[in-house]
RNA sequence: GCUCCCAUCGUCUAGAGGCCUAGGACACAGCCCUCUCAAGGCUGGUACGAGGGUUCGAAUCCCUCUGGGAGCGCCA
């Protein structure tokens, strides 16, 4: 039998990273048994759901490349199921209207509490349903009354629940519209699911699911609740450290392969293994593996791990993420062999694109001030003599190449007796402005040669304007 | 309150009775390398929530407690 998984967010918040693990979790369990991922958008509330948070979802997804296989499926467009089914529910005897009004409800509820008891439905409607007169009947899927459930999850292991401690539950409003939990039943069952694989916050849902899909005749997929994922405080995931969107991950210059290894290696692991690409991923990953913990979100391991991830990628793909960048600043690269050179150049010294990108203005834009520090330190009158020696070596290079620029900077600091940080340095302030950038030789061969000695030539008068007279 | 889940360094984790005076990673500190920043290498500190069992032997199994989380909606 295929493996099916499934990923079904609801649409009435930003899709983040908790949302962004099962969905991983689900992806990778479908692709690492030759399965198939469906994505299926719950929008069965109206009223919270909105557009945009539909559309971060879909953007979400395509740009950490978790593609689905089959969907999105809207619940939405699949509300004449729905009713057949309530209907079928009916019908057998599975399902009743309950006429109880919400004040009865609540009031009910009220009673419990005020006892210590565990608020539920107490079945009035189960025992006689009368309908009553200017009362929309809500209708409630008659839960066994006896015996127990068992979940079986891959992750928690086997987890029993009696049936007294569930209630009859709403299945369709008092509007005809059906609720969520009947939805996944529904939907889970018509999809052919074969493994559920979500936040651990439905695993009280679990029982009531499988009571609906035993009277459906269905059989129930497999289940495997992940642990959630908690703020950095250890506290509730919240938007001060990540229940943010997604896409703000990109936006702040993350690489997809770099969250998704975060995110994998939260609740799941390979032995000592931290770095991982995504194929790895797939073949390595299994459900069996994961743990039962929570665990809290890490901004500086995501950080340290995009940077390993950049390393590793190839300067023609950090030069597609790296161009939008570089655009928020303003600058608009267009030479790609280029813009390839500058993320070589800078991809062992970035932990993220938008750093990269800020860290590489300078190669575009001529530096119109220097750093205050940088200057005062590099650019004096002890410069002058380095700085117009390799400006003039540099101008009577052959080939504009870092091997023979660092030959020339080299010999510069051999004639004058210096050391090479007495050299470069000065360089280095003179074309970037600061006393940062990547290796003198590769930097000075990706800006150019004109650019190179117009701006050491600048830097030059600077140190004559302010040498002490 | 009731039901369910969870519990190893600050954090992510390894660990399925002896390999554990508990390993790796992030972060932190120091050193090395070095034209800056990084990367890389080396070194260092800090953890089995508590108490009872079981066993020759427990981080690993059982119980209790404590602490944390989730669910108990005409929300999903």
């Amino acid at each position: 039998m295929t493996v099916r998984t499934r990923f079904a967010p609801s649409p009435t918040g930003m899709l983040h990273i908790g949302g962004v693990r099962t969905a991983l979790f689900s992806w990778l369990y479908a692709k690492r048994h030759g399965g198939v991922f469906v994505l299926r958008i719950e929008d069965t509330d109206r009223e919270r759901s909105t557009e945009e948070a539909t559309q971060v979802i879909l953007d979400g997804m395509e740009w950490l490349g978790l593609r689905a296989d089959e969907g999105p499926f809207y619940q939405t467009r699949r509300m004449d199921r729905y009713r057949e089914v309530l209907d079928q529910f009916l019908q057998s005897g599975h399902a009743y209207r309950c006429y109880c009004t919400r004040e009865e409800l609540e009031a009910m509820r009220a009673r419990q509490i005020e006892a210590k008891q565990k608020p539920r439905y107490d079945g009035t409607c189960r025992a006689h349903s009368t309908p009553r007169a200017g009362i929309d009947p809500v209708i409630r899927f008659k839960n066994p009354s006896d015996g127990a459930v068992l979940v079986e999850d891959e992750i928690h292991g086997n987890v029993l629940f009696e049936n007294v401690e569930l209630d009859d539950l709403i299945i369709a409003r008092s509007d005809g519209s059906p609720t969520y939990n009947f939805c996944v039943v529904v939907d889970d069952m018509d999809m052919r699911i074969t493994h559920v694989i979500r936040g651990d916050d439905h695993l009280n849902n679990t029982p009531r699911q499988i009571n609906m899909l035993k009277a459906l005749g269905a059989t129930p997929p497999k289940y495997a609740h992940v642990p959630m994922i908690l703020g950095a405080d250890g506290a509730k995931l919240s938007k001060r450290h990540g229940a943010v969107s997604v896409l703000q991950y990109r936006d702040e210059g993350y690489l997809p392969e770099a969250l998704l290894n975060y995110l994998v290696r939260l609740g799941w692991s390979h032995g000592d293994q931290e770095v991982f690409t995504l194929d790895e991923m797939a073949r390595l990953f299994d459900t069996s593996d994961v743990n039962k913990s929570a665990s809290a979100f890490n901004p500086d391991k995501l950080l340290w791990l995009n940077q390993q991830h950049i390393m590793r990628a190839t300067p023609e793909r950090l030069a597609e993420y790296l161009k939008p960048q570089l655009a928020a600043l303003g600058v608009s690269a267009a030479n790609d062999a280029q813009l390839a050179a500058i993320a070589k150049t800078q991809q062992e010294r970035a932990k993220t694109l938008k750093e990269m990108a800020q860290n590489s203005v300078f190669f575009f834009n001529e530096p119109q001030t220097y750093d205050e520090k940088a200057a005062k330190k590099n650019l004096t009158a002890d410069a002058l003599a380095p700085l117009s020696l390799v400006h003039s070596k540099l101008s009577g290079l052959g080939d504009w190449q870092a091997s023979l620029i660092h030959n020339a900077v080299n010999d510069t600091a051999t004639e004058l007796s210096l050391g090479l940080g007495k050299v470069a340095q000065p360089i280095r302030v003179a074309v970037s402005g600061t006393a940062v950038s990547p290796p003198i030789d590769v930097t000075l061969e990706v800006l150019g040669r004109d650019a190179t000695l117009r701006r050491l030539q600048r830097a030059i008068d600077y140190c004559r304007a302010s040498k002490p007279s």
